[in-house]
DNA sequence: TTTTATTATCGTATCTTAAACAAGATAATA
DNA sequence: TATTATCTTGTTTAAGATACGATAATAAAA
């Protein structure tokens, strides 16, 4: 079927990132078609004539998960001859992190669905090197995490402290220190205090922040590319 | 000519460092072909259905350069449709550190030869977007140092301190303070000192250090791929 | 109203790391 | 022997990271 391929094929594949239920999930659909059919994998498609490969993977993301407002970011290009099973595809990887909200719509995988969020620390089998496309996008994102605050890209436009931390605290799947956390964070920037504090539940309310737009707007120019 | 494409074609490209005459230099090549023809661009080529891009690029690189033992690490893959005149190819840009002694033998662009090295901070006109290639593995490369020793791939197999500074300050391209480069390299593991001293010039000799192989071996652990 | 439980908020002491900075030691040459 | 150029070394200060304990605000329970 896959004889006799006389030239590379290129794809993109997309490892998208959310927090839902206090955990990190990436987001896995289930092949419907050889090879690896039945197996879970990230989303991936080709890329058009006319398109770059960054709005490939934005569009892609896009058919999936219908949210625009993401951070993606291309992670690494994987290319080895027995990736695929008898053919060459040599595949672009990005990543993107997205928020809860925008993504209510995709189901979980109990309601038996072929698309579906999965906790990051305890994948399923994946189809071709997909579980490694996904580690290495999580090492990425915790270096990112460093320097540059994409973790808003998870967040609400306004969230708490404790909100914030716990991002982290998931990302980089260690607990931090409140104080010190605070600390850091109020240091930067980067935030903006709001006067407004958590209406909701039980205990005392928490004041809300924002990432200060012209802040995330001027260290984009940081990024290289 | 390039109408009608069809499909993308995908090439590997290597931005390759050395330092020669005390500057940090690029290898660029002279274009003898349609687009760009005459203009200097970095060396490229086609993969190989049954290679790595990995092996890609050190093949690439080895037909220019003969050379084997090098650094060579994957940088970004560069899609634009608009990148290339008339046809759509999307490059997996590679860039490497080769050692100056392992090179002499690739002559300097005075003797009009189409294969030259070039002083990276006043590069020529470049074909494509190569100049971006290249400013991009010199970020890269400057993110590295920061973490791993890389500069050890562009140095004699023993060097001075002095020696592995000036590597720091050509690829930072800022001065360093002797006492505090000295601290912070020799408080980390990995150097090895010698019992050998410069036996050269004039003046006072200079402690002859090593890189720890064991060390650049557990490393290499730390980078993801 | 008082108590209790829970979360939010604040501060200080300590250690580590980065930055700034000047003088003596060694070998060749004059 | 004096000169010269390079190699080698240590201290002080500031900033940032880490560790750790106490108080304030609120809602629910008593």
């Amino acid at each position: 079927m896959f004889n006799e391929v006389k030239t590379h094929e290129l794809t993109i594949d997309v490892v998208v990132f959310t927090i839902k239920d206090n955990k990190l999930q990436v987001l896995i659909t289930r092949r419907n078609k050889e090879p690896f059919k039945g197996r879970w994998a990230i989303p991936g498609g080709y890329i058009r004539l006319s398109e770059t490969l960054d709005d490939a993977a934005a569009r892609i993301l896009k058919e999936k998960t219908d949210v625009d407002d993401i951070y993606l970011e291309q992670l690494y290009t994987f290319g080895d001859p027995l990736r695929y099973p008898n053919a060459r595809v040599v595949t672009c990887a990005y990543f993107a992190l997205v928020k809860a909200e925008d993504v209510e719509h995709i189901f979980t995988r109990e309601q038996g669905e072929d698309v579906a969020w999965h906790n990051v620390y305890s994948l399923p089998e994946m189809a071709f090197d997909h579980k490694k496309i996904i580690e290495y996008s999580l090492y990425r994102t915790r270096e990112r995490l460093e320097y540059f605050p994409i973790s808003y890209k998870l967040l609400k436009d306004k969230f708490t402290l404790t909100e914030l931390q716990r991002t982290y605290e998931l990302i980089l799947n260690k607990p931090l220190d409140k104080r010190n956390f605070r600390k850091k964070i109020l240091s930067g920037t980067m935030l903006i205090e709001t006067d407004e504090y958590t209406k909701s539940g039980s205990k005392r309310p928490a004041k809300l922040y924002m990432f200060d737009p012209d802040l995330i707007k001027s260290k984009k120019g940081l990024m290289f590319v």
